[in-house]
RNA sequence: CGGGGAGUAGCGCAGCCUGGUAGCGCAUCUGUUUUGGGAACAGAGGGUCGCAGGUUCAAAUCCUGUCUCCCCGACCA
C-alpha cells in the first residue's frame, strides 16, 4: 500500500496511523518559537538536556533537507562515506585537539581504559583516510561528505535543535594539491551550499566570518535571516560585502588635529556618575562625544581600551594583538587599588604607566571628547586625543554596526539582520594535514602536504531555523520543499461514505502527481482538524465536507497566504498541483 | 563555572507558608447529543508528589543531602 519513493519518504500517511499528538499548551521549557512548534507539533521530544528523539514528522523534514545536500553535493562531484562517532583519544592526540578542544569534547574510556570520545567533527578521521588512502597528485583532488549525528558537550543547551548537544550535520572535507587548488575546491563548495539553501526555500546570506578556535584562514558561514537569530550579521546596502558582525571590518579613520583655538580639559564634578548614559545625560552631551575605558586581565597582565561611548569593544581584535585565547573584565576592586585605577572614573588622561592603554582609531578622530578623570567623581572635557591621550597603540577597537560606511565600496553603509549559522565553508590549509602527516607525491616524486577544507551544514538546525524564519501566530508555514508532506487533506465528515470517496479521489490523484499527502481521517469536529493543520504548517489544506460536496465543490486552502478557493471536486487535484508548483514544488523524477 | 527559577497524572498548573486520606484545566477511554475554525453533558482510567535520609503519631508540605530540567551570563566548529 506505502509508495516508497528513492529518497524513502513515503508519499501519504493517514493521520489516523500516525504518531502526532498536537499540544494546544506550549511546554514551559520552550522559549523559542521553533522549539515551541516542534514541541507542539510532536516533532521533537526531549530526552535529556540537548539531546531530542526526532519524531516521524520532523524526519520526514529531515530527510527532505537531506536529500537536497545529497544531490547538490554529488553535483558537485562530492562522495558521500560515513565515519564512525566513537573516536579514539590517539587520533585526536596527534591533531593536538585532545589537549586543546576542552569540556565540549566527550571523553570517554572503554572497559581497556583506552581513551575515547563522541565526534564533535570529524576532521582528524578523515585526514586518518586521506593520508593512508591518499599518495598520488592523481589522486587528488578529493571530496569526502557524510551525514551523521555529532555530539558536542555544550556548556548550555538551549532553544532546542537551535543549540543541541547532539545534532544532525553534514559534514564535508576537501583535499588539494595546493592552495590555489584547495580555493577551486571551496569555491565549489560555496557554490554548493547557495544552491542547497536556495532550494530549501530558505532566505539566507552568505557572511564572511572569524575562524575561530578550528585552526584556518578563510571562512563564510550561511545565516538564515530570522529576528531570533542568536548572531548580529552587516550587510552593505550597496555591494555584496557581509559579514559576522565579530568580523565586520570598518573603513580607516583618520586622526584628528589640535584645534587652533583648543583650551584645556576642564574637570568638571559628576559625583557618582559611572555609566556613559549617567555622564552623558547629566553633563548635557551625547553619549557618541563620551569616551569609556574598560580593563581586562590578559593572562597575567592588565590592560585597558579606550572607545567611544556608544560603541562595543570588539574583544577578537583586541585577543589577536595581545595573542591571548581569554580576555576577562577586571571586576575586583584590589585589582584596581594596585594599579591606581578608579572604577566608574578610568579615562585616557593620566593613565597608570604600568598598564598598556590600547585606543580605538575612533578617539583619535575626535577633536574633542568628554572623559573619565581617573579620579572619583570628576570627569574631563575638552579633552583634545591627539594633544591629552598617549596610547600605548591605537587600534580598531571598536565593533562595527549599522550605518557605519562600508570598507569595501566605500560608498554604503551597513545595515543588521539577525541571523542563524545554518553552514560554514572553511580553508583549513594544512592545520590537520601536516599535524597528521598527510602528504602525497608530486609530479616530481616529490612529497607534499595536502591542502585542506571543510564544509559544515547543521541539518536539525536548518528544520530550526526554517521555523523560525517560517511561521505565523497559528503555526508553522512550511517551505514546500522542506515540508515533511505537501498537502493536509481533511476529511471533515469520516462517517459520511461521499466524503470518504472523494477524499479518496483527491488523494490518489495528489498521489500519481507524486505529491505527499498527510490524510486527516480522525474522528475530530472541523475546528480542531483546522486548527492542527494551521498548526503543522503544511503547504496546502483541502478540506472535504459533506456541506460542500453536495453543490460538488470542495475547499482549497494556502497556508502561506491564508487564501482559501472553492474548487469542483473534478479540478481539485489540478487546483493543488498548481499551487505547489507555484511554491516551487516539482515532483522529482521516478518519485511517481 | 557564576547568578536565578522549577521538579505534584501525557501537557499546563494549584496545594506547601500554617503537616492530617492529592486537586483543577487540557489530553485519554465509554456513552448520549452535537458537527465548517480547538463542542456540551454524564461517567471512567491515570500520580510511591524527582530521589535518599531525617524530624513527627502523621510529610507533597518542615530539615539535610542529592539528581534533573529551565532561564540570564561567560562559551560556541
Amino acid at each position: 500500500m506505502l509508495v516508497l519513493p528513492p529518497s524513502g519518504v513515503t508519499l501519504f500517511m493517514r493521520r489516523s496511523r500516525f504518531l502526532i499528538n498536537t499540544l494546544k499548551e506550549t511546554p514551559k521549557e520552550a522559549v523559542v518559537v521553533s522549539h515551541v512548534l516542534m514541541m507542539r507539533t510532536c516533532m521533537i521530544k526531549q530526552l535529556a538536556s540537548g539531546i531530542y528523539t526526532l519524531m516521524p514528522l520532523a524526519l520526514r523534514s529531515v530527510r527532505k533537507i537531506e536529500t537536497i545536500i545529497r544531490e547538490e553535493l554529488d553535483r558537485a562531484e562530492c562522495q558521500e562515506l560515513s565515519m564512525p562517532m566513537v573516536q579514539p583519544a590517539e587520533l585526536w592526540r596527534e591533531s593536538g585537539r585532545w589537549q586543546a578542544y576542552g569540556k565540549e569534547l566527550l571523553r570517554f574510556k572503554d572497559r581497556k581504559e583506552n581513551g575515547y570520545c563522541l565526534g564533535p567533527t570529524h576532521e582528524e578521521v578523515i585526514t586518518d583516510i586521506a593520508r593512508r588512502e591518499i599518495r598520488s597528485y592523481k589522486d587528488l583532488p578529493v571530496n569526502l561528505y557524510q551525514i551523521q549525528n555529532k555530539f558536542r558537550d555544550e556548556i548550555r543547551p538551549r532553544f532546542g535543535l537551535m543549540r543541541g548537544r547532539e545534532f544532525l550535520m553534514k559534514d564535508a572535507y576537501s583535499f588539494d594539491v595546493d592552495e590555489e587548488a584547495s580555493s577551486v575546491s571551496y569555491q565549489a563548495m560555496y557554490d554548493a551550499y547557495k544552491r542547497i539553501f536556495t532550494r530549501c526555500g530558505l532566505n539566507f546570506k552568505p557572511v564572511e566570518a572569524d575562524s575561530g578556535a578550528i585552526g584556518g584562514s578563510y571562512t563564510h558561514e550561511f545565516h538564515v535571516l530570522a529576528g531570533s537569530g542568536e548572531d548580529e550579521i552587516l550587510s552593505c546596502n550597496n555591494c555584496d560585502y557581509a559579514a559576522n558582525v565579530e568580523r565586520a571590518e570598518l573603513a580607516a579613520m583618520p586622526p584628528a588635529g589640535v584645534p587652533a583655538d583648543a583650551a584645556d580639559p576642564v574637570e568638571v564634578h559628576t559625583p557618582a556618575k559611572k555609566t556613559i548614559e549617567d555622564v552623558a545625560a547629566f553633563l548635557e552631551v551625547a553619549p557618541e562625544t563620551c569616551v569609556k575605558t574598560l580593563v581586562f586581565r590578559a593572562g597575567d597582565d592588565i590592560v585597558g581600551a579606550s572607545l567611544m561611548g556608544h560603541r562595543e569593544l570588539n574583544e577578537a581584535v583586541l585577543r589577536g594583538r595581545l595573542d591571548v585565547a581569554e580576555l576577562e573584565l577586571v571586576t575586583d576592586t584590589a585589582t584596581f587599588e594596585k594599579h591606581g585605577l578608579c572604577p566608574g572614573f578610568m579615562g585616557p588622561i593620566n593613565w597608570p604607566k604600568d598598564v598598556p592603554l590600547y585606543v580605538d582609531e575612533e578617539v583619535m578622530g575626535r577633536e574633542t571628547v568628554v572623559t573619565a578623570g581617573n579620579k572619583r567623581d570628576y570627569h574631563l572635557t575638552g579633552v583634545v586625543p591627539a594633544r591629552d591621550i598617549k596610547p600605548t597603540e591605537v587600534l580598531t577597537l571598536r565593533s562595527a554596526r549599522a550605518g557605519d560606511g562600508c570598507p569595501r565600496c566605500g560608498e554604503g553603509v551597513y545595515a543588521s539582520y539577525r541571523g542563524i549559522e545554518v553552514g560554514q565553508v572553511f580553508k583549513l590549509g594544512t592545520r590537520y594535514s601536516q599535524a597528521m602527516n598527510a602528504t602525497y607525491l608530486d609530479a616530481d616524486g616529490k612529497e607534499q602536504v595536502m591542502v585542506m577544507g571543510c564544509y559544515g551544514i547543521g541539518v536539525t538546525r536548518t528544520m530550526a531555523a526554517a521555523i523560525e524564519q517560517n511561521h505565523d501566530k497559528d503555526g508553522i508555514i512550511w517551505p514546500v520543499q522542506i515540508a515533511p508532506f505537501h498537502v493536509a487533506l481533511l476529511n471533515l465528515d469520516v462517517k459520511d461514505d461521499e466524503v470518504n470517496e472523494a477524499c479518496e479521489a483527491v488523494f490518489k490523484g495528489l498521489r500519481a502527481a507524486g505529491a505527499e499527502v498527510l490524510i486527516d481521517d480522525s474522528p475530530l469536529r472541523p475546528g480542531p482538524k483546522f486548527k492542527d493543520a494551521d498548526l503543522i504548517g503544511l503547504p496546502i489544506q483541502v478540506k472535504v465536507g459533506s456541506r460542500s460536496l453536495k453543490q460538488g465543490n470542495i475547499e482549497v486552502k494556502v497556508r502561506k497566504t491564508g487564501e482559501r478557493r472553492t474548487v469542483p471536486l473534478a479540478g481539485a487535484v489540478d487546483e493543488v498541483l498548481g499551487l505547489l508548483r507555484e511554491q516551487g514544488w516539482n515532483a522529482s523524477p521516478g518519485q511517481v
